[in-house]
DNA sequence: ACCACCATGTAACAGGTTACATGATTAA
DNA sequence: TTAATCATGTAACCTGTTACATGGTGGT
């Protein structure tokens, strides 16, 4: 009967995934990675640290697999606090909060810099929002037919790379203008 | 001649402070707040710890400046050294990567979600990115005149809000209608 | 012969939050 | 008299990254 006991978001993406099965910490990393990877990417050894946590916190349970010419693999399974701990993550609302990119700072220091360099730093935001956007828009099926919910996150990428074309387009050419002004 | 130390952006924002003027810890928890706030706003006991370490590698000096009925207070003042290592910070690519907001999580795992409580999710999140683009849309004066890289920044967070705004709307509608065809 | 994949982890460090602790001044 | 402002910091904790360490299997 733990009532209250609260996770965090990759303890919660953890536990999410383990809802699909019984899984090992290769397994999950790799599940991280190529599903939701665009939006939530736990390093290795961070999901090594937090698994043994969940199984001691009883969100879980291990079984170790004995193999042969490789390690042991440790298999989770969900246990039905760790379905209570998830699902109480996933009621509670979500945080707001507006993006804090380093590109923001830069250019909010944007006197201290020479034009040119700063320019080259929205060019390249530019150039990596556009591959993003294209590399998103590029697997329509597999994603909207096996999973409308990964779907929607697919989207919500896209619709951020559309605005962080829109405004690094304009905000190259503000630049660019200022640098032609200040040239005169 | 200190030629490669690296700083972290939560010491390049306080630095960049500095260039204004000798500021106090207290000064520069202000500035970042109401200035750059929404993209950048480390806490206070982070700049109270971060500034001593800045002093101790060169990068600001400080003085303390004794008063009475409350406790001193310590000015820092940005050094050469600092400048440079500010200099190269903000030369630097920043690191480009896609949002990874906490919502995204939990409409990723949806399915494991009762409709009605995901649908306020992203209603909740639409209230607030509209909320920020009006209070974002409603300062355009200030600072244009004063200052035109914040304003660049304020327009960032403007394009966010709105990206958020037409994301979270759709959602919203599809959620709404896989809730009725269930339903029906 | 070489590379990718499977499979685990540890150690050191960096960055950041929350809560605690103190206390005078000044304006409403 | 109540709240905001000025002004500092510490302690405990949490989260996360990077680099190090090992080594067989299976495909090209």
């Amino acid at each position: 009967m733990s009532t209250g006991a609260r996770i965090s978001a990759t303890e919660a993406a953890l536990l999410g995934l383990l809802t699909r099965g019984e899984l090992s910490g290769y397994d999950l990393q790799r599940a991280a990675e190529s599903s939701g990877g665009f939006f939530w990417a736990p390093t290795k050894s961070r999901i090594y640290a937090v698994l043994p946590q969940l199984a001691e916190r009883g969100f879980a349970t291990s079984r170790e697999v004995v193999q042969s010419g490789r390690p042991n693999k440790h298999l989770y399974r969900l246990t039905k606090a760790g379905r209570a701990a998830l699902q109480a993550w996933l009621e509670e609302p979500p945080v707001f909060e507006p993006e804090r990119a380093p590109l923001l700072l830069k250019l909010y220091f944007g006197e201290l810099l020479e034009p040119e360099v700063l320019i080259e730093h929205v060019r390249r935001a530019r150039a990596e929002a556009i591959a993003l956007k294209q590399r998103l828009e590029a697997q329509p099926a597999r994603a909207q037919a096996a999973d409308a919910f990964a779907e929607l996150t697919v989207r919500h990428g896209i619709e951020w790379a559309r605005a962080m074309i829109r405004w690094t387009t304009s905000t190259e050419q503000e630049l660019v203008a200022r640098l032609a002004d200040n040239a005169a």
